[in-house]
DNA sequence: AAGGGTATTATGTGCAGACATAATAACACA
DNA sequence: TGTGTTATTATGTCTGCACATAATACCCTT
């Protein structure tokens, strides 16, 4: 029995991965489809939206769907918080407040936060650790003026969780890099200068203003991997 | 007038943002709802399987819907073939192929391919270029088993692009990493060694059966961004 | 009081029909 | 021949209804 919207699914990516359906080809519109598969067009409508959202299909009006010719892979992933993903190893999670101040960040850091020249910024350093051992440093620039006072003792809460829970929902972006351990990231994570980090910088917004630029370090050996 | 599902996705994660519905907070059924924006039953569905999808919402029949506690960031990345990603930044793509030769794989690739040990497989060293310049050191492994013969010259067709034109649709993980150049990749990528490089690594499978595992070494600098 | 079966309830999905929208194809006119 | 308008068409979405499914709440029995 092929009627849900999942067994179209599959029997459409069936069809594309079999060459029935190859790369650039028109398919049949979804009204044909759904005399074909003996079910109503909305079924098939669901289906065919699902695969073009994973890049498998490319839709537009008028012209009907085709198999994408270059299919972008794309890959999800789960970017949680650092608590969880210390946890999620069945370690134990902790951390150090390493570092404290208001100052005026470096012009580049201003300006990524689309803050004026001489705004001043909190600043911290945090260690994390999972099972004792150095994990991740975090450098984190905050913008006080667009936080609810008054602020909690960042060496109580960690900076992150104390945000999700007090700030409102927002959006940003985030980076991933590979870069040479500094003096002050090799002294952290007790590792060598020079060895290769991987590095996580997230930009975080509310709907007008710049909330944060975090920089995290994990230490060596650190992979964030995704299944497609 | 509040009627598509996107405007109510908005509203509800306007809501959600403004704290009128605060994470861990039970929230009003479909039906209500519905009610309340004047639309169908099933618009509303849309617009909080959306949310939850995203990860803002949690639902669970009968349990009704709840916005998340710790709303995991999920990142969405694109990966194009590196000859797109070349072009796109406006510079031109080339690609030399360095060696190629069929031989017993280390028993770590052998594993992550889960192939039995003794199996033969193709191994590559391709250097892509970007307006003449070292991009990315690639290495692979092909499992010529899977493959459809005859094999191209692979000096001339890039593997990547020869496979998916000539391979049916394909599942797979990606692995983000970082690690210092070896001897190999510094001189490929014309660096010292030891310099810090982004590594991505991708397995890709048929229904059954492994085709490939490739590694990327990119050169200094190299980031992946995403928008949230 | 404990346990198990049943009713209730919220979400998940399906269907048929309708209109909206975008994009192409066809046509008419200068 | 070129151009602007109109018709056609495939997808996008909404409605209202129905039944399926999962999970909780309740009640009955022992």
């Amino acid at each position: 029995m092929i009627n849900s919207w999942e067994d179209i699914r599959a029997e459409v990516l069936r069809r594309i991965r079999a060459r029935e359906w190859p790369p650039g080809d028109l398919i049949p519109n979804e009204e044909d489809l759904a005399l074909e598969f003996g079910c109503a067009r909305a079924t098939v409508n669901r289906a065919l939206r699902e695969l073009a959202l994973a890049g498998v299909l490319e839709r537009r009006r008028k012209a009907g769907t085709r198999v994408a010719m270059l299919p972008v892979r794309k890959a999800t992933l789960d970017i949680p918080l650092i608590r969880q993903e210390v946890e999620a190893r069945g370690q134990s999670h902790g951390f150090q407040l390493l570092l404290q101040r208001e100052t005026v960040p470096p012009v580049p850091v201003a300006s990524r936060l689309g803050l004026a020249a001489g705004a001043r910024l909190i600043y911290l350093e945090t260690l994390h650790l999972a099972d004792g051992q150095p994990f991740v440093f975090e450098t984190r620039w905050l913008n006080p003026a667009v936080l609810p006072q008054p602020l909690p003792d960042f060496g109580q809460i960690s900076a992150n969780e104390w945000l999700l829970a007090h700030v409102s929902y927002t959006t940003g972006d985030i980076a991933f890099s590979a870069e040479e351990a500094g003096p002050r990231e090799a002294e952290a994570l007790g590792v060598a200068e020079g060895r290769a980090l991987f590095i996580t910088e997230r930009t975080t917004w509310t709907a007008e203003a710049a909330i944060t630029l975090v920089r995290l370090a994990h230490s060596p050996g650190y992979r964030v991997q995704t299944m497609v």
